[in-house]
DNA sequence: CGTGTTTGACCTGCGC
DNA sequence: GCGCAGGTCAAACACG
């Protein structure tokens, strides 16, 4: 509609600038035909012609009538031209609506079959791969979006057109023929030592095309537990370690998980304990949790395998970026992958301390991966403990094994400068933070530990103070934002190896980094999935309410205390947003052996 | 009583 | 084959 109204103005400039009428694109057309044949007319106008107290009365009526006359023939022809000139407008807006609705719904045409390509593909007996992202389910949400666009009214049409502009935008820029989220993660599930003998590299990557989550596959589930079986053979071959600084129990990454176990691994007093995706009944994900021996404040989280269900939006981030993880783990040296690295650098752009993002002048960081070679497990970790490396697209600088966990050697997606990667130590080795008592209780009268940021500044380090906080803790507007943007750009390393869309990921979290969240699952919400930049749209309403804290924190709202989650994790991610809220939860919180170990 | 956690036992893979 | 370590199971337990 503004450029309907810019049009119309523009299009009455000329009337204007003759006459002097204030005629301007925001009233309606009774409104101009009024004002601009009072004004012209001088009718309830105070100021209208002054008449000579030396003519006659009735003299004057003669010539007031006469000129009113041909005042109001001038008006009126000038109205009709007005009119004309509108309906001239309205026509060429009309003729380039159409046009424009013609080529979105060519786009849609052109996307479709691609996307019943995929969806074919998806009942195939294939891998479940680290995508834990749902892709293909946003975009028929997209598309659906658009469609139902051409049903709304013509009310609807200024909304209506800012939003399929923007989708168009963006559809262009990752609709682009090469779009090909196979080529990443290919190689991820399948290590060679299992791969099939037969199958070729294309065949391979057609089958991971099709794991990201979409609604079809939830088929999978419904199979019989052989193909579960198998899947998950397949599934447990590729991890994604975050290692964070992280005081609770475990990291509050959005979903919701239930503790089956728990083991002593050798080299660590802390026990590894192991949780199950509860979010569906036959979801295979697990994760590991597990204290850094040497830094009690890091927290080491291994998730293995992929979500056959919806995420809560709150979880996708923390799945996108385990994803995209994954898939720069297993789709070879970064120095070939211009797009992970792009797209990770906005990843860690996001990562990256707000302010400094904020401040222009100060530097951001990005990630200095670092892949090595891989045993039985590959792992890929996110090391969030340290402040990032300032490198600009480092390749990967060495393999090495990782000796500083007792975990399998893994390769490290290493967010910190070489120089920085030394563990920190612990700052409080024997706080109470890790009494069994002072921990249980803190968590159980409901406070929220206030999570140290994932990305740190030396400064940073300086934390105790900040477990301190409140429980109000900041349910940043940014967290929507962030997560979101931290979505679309790890999904652009999952979905596109293009630079472009990596590039264009990296804007979309430059965009939406600094700017307050929307409401109710957000613009950037939308702004990503009309960019393509697919998310769990299905789980929007997972956490009822549109605040931040429903999308990026909601968990942080929620009651420490078991409530209907049982205890288990659940809630808003938190884990790439500002304010990080880990833990808070109930359960491995409130874990006396959890606590006790952590004494130990 | 339902749900989640704990924890010892068991299974599996790997190296020797 | 044996031992070790990681991973999982499931009965017992705790909690609301």
């Amino acid at each position: 509609m503004d450029v309907l109204k810019r049009s119309f103005h523009r299009g009455t400039e000329d009337v204007e600038d003759e006459k002097g009428v204030g005629l301007h694109g925001d009233g309606d057309l009774t409104d101009f035909k009024v004002s601009s044949k009072s004004e012209k007319m001088g009718i309830g106008r105070s100021d209208s012609k002054p008449t000579s107290p030396n003519q006659t009365d009735s003299s004057n009526q003669e010539d007031q009538i006469i000129s009113a006359k041909a005042e109001m023939g001038e008006v009126r022809e000038e109205n009709e031209r007005l009119k004309t000139i509108l309906a001239q407008i309205a026509k060429d807006y009309q003729s380039l609506q159409m046009h424009f609705f013609d080529i979105v719904h060519q786009e849609q045409i052109m996307i479709k079959p691609e996307s019943e390509v995929s969806n074919h593909k998806t009942e195939e007996p294939e891998l479940v791969s680290l995508s834990l992202g749902t892709t293909n389910s946003s975009t028929i949400h997209k598309k659906e979006e658009k469609t139902s666009n051409f049903e709304k009214g013509k009310e609807e049409e200024e909304d209506r057109q800012v939003d399929e502009g923007l989708s168009l935008g963006l559809d262009c820029r990752f609709n682009q023929p090469h779009r090909n989220p196979i080529e990443i993660s290919a190689k991820v599930e399948i290590p060679e030592r299992e791969s099939p003998e037969n199958i070729s590299e294309e065949s391979k990557e057609e089958e991971i095309n099709t794991e990201a989550w979409h609604p079809n596959t939830l088929l999978k589930t419904s199979r019989g537990p052989e193909d579960e079986i198998s899947q998950q053979a397949h599934v447990k071959k590729a991890r994604v370690s975050v290692r964070a600084r992280c005081d609770a129990p475990t990291m509050n990454d959005g979903c919701q998980w239930r503790k089956y176990g728990q083991k002593i691994a050798k080299g660590n007093p802390c026990p590894r304990a192991y949780y199950r995706c509860t979010v569906a009944p036959a979801c295979p994900v697990r994760k590991q949790v597990q204290r850094y021996a040497e830094d009690m404040s890091i927290l080491i989280t291994t998730y293995e395998g992929t979500h056959n269900h919806p995420l809560p939006i709150s979880a996708t981030a923390m799945a996108s970026t385990t994803s995209a993880a994954a898939s720069m783990l297993n789709s070879g040296p970064l120095a070939t992958r211009p797009s992970s690295s792009a797209a990770l650098q906005s990843l860690a752009f996001n990562l990256t301390d707000p302010s400094s993002r904020a401040n222009p002048n100060k530097p951001f960081f990005f990630p200095t991966p670092t892949i090595s070679s891989t045993p039985s497990y590959p792992t890929i970790t996110l090391d969030l403990t340290q402040p990032p490396s300032r490198h600009f697209f480092s390749p990967p600088s060495n393999l090495h094994q990782n000796q500083r966990y007792p975990t399998n050697s893994f390769s490290t997606l290493n967010f910190s400068s070489e120089q920085s990667n030394i563990m920190t130590p612990n700052p409080w080795p024997n706080s109470s933070y890790f009494n069994s008592a002072s921990q249980s209780q803190f968590y159980n009268k409901g406070h929220h530990m206030v999570p140290s940021t994932f990305v740190r500044t030396p400064q940073d380090h300086f934390y105790p103070s900040l477990l301190q906080k409140p429980s109000s803790v900041p349910s940043t507007s940014s967290s929507l934002p962030l997560t979101d943007s931290i979505a679309a750009a790890t999904k652009a390393i999952t979905s596109d190896p293009n630079f472009r869309s990596a590039l264009a990921a990296a804007i979309t979290s430059i965009v939406s980094g600094g700017h307050g969240p929307p409401q109710g699952g957000g613009d950037i919400l939308s702004f990503s999935q009309k960019a393509g930049v697919e998310g769990p749209i299905q789980a929007i309403p997972y956490h009822g309410s549109g605040t931040v804290g429903a999308c990026g924190s909601s968990f942080m709202s929620q009651p420490s205390g078991s409530g209907s989650g049982s205890g288990s994790q659940a809630g808003g991610l938190t884990f790439l947003s500002q304010s990080m809220p880990f833990g808070s939860s109930k359960s491995a919180s409130a874990s006396p052996v959890v606590n006790r170990d952590h004494i130990s």
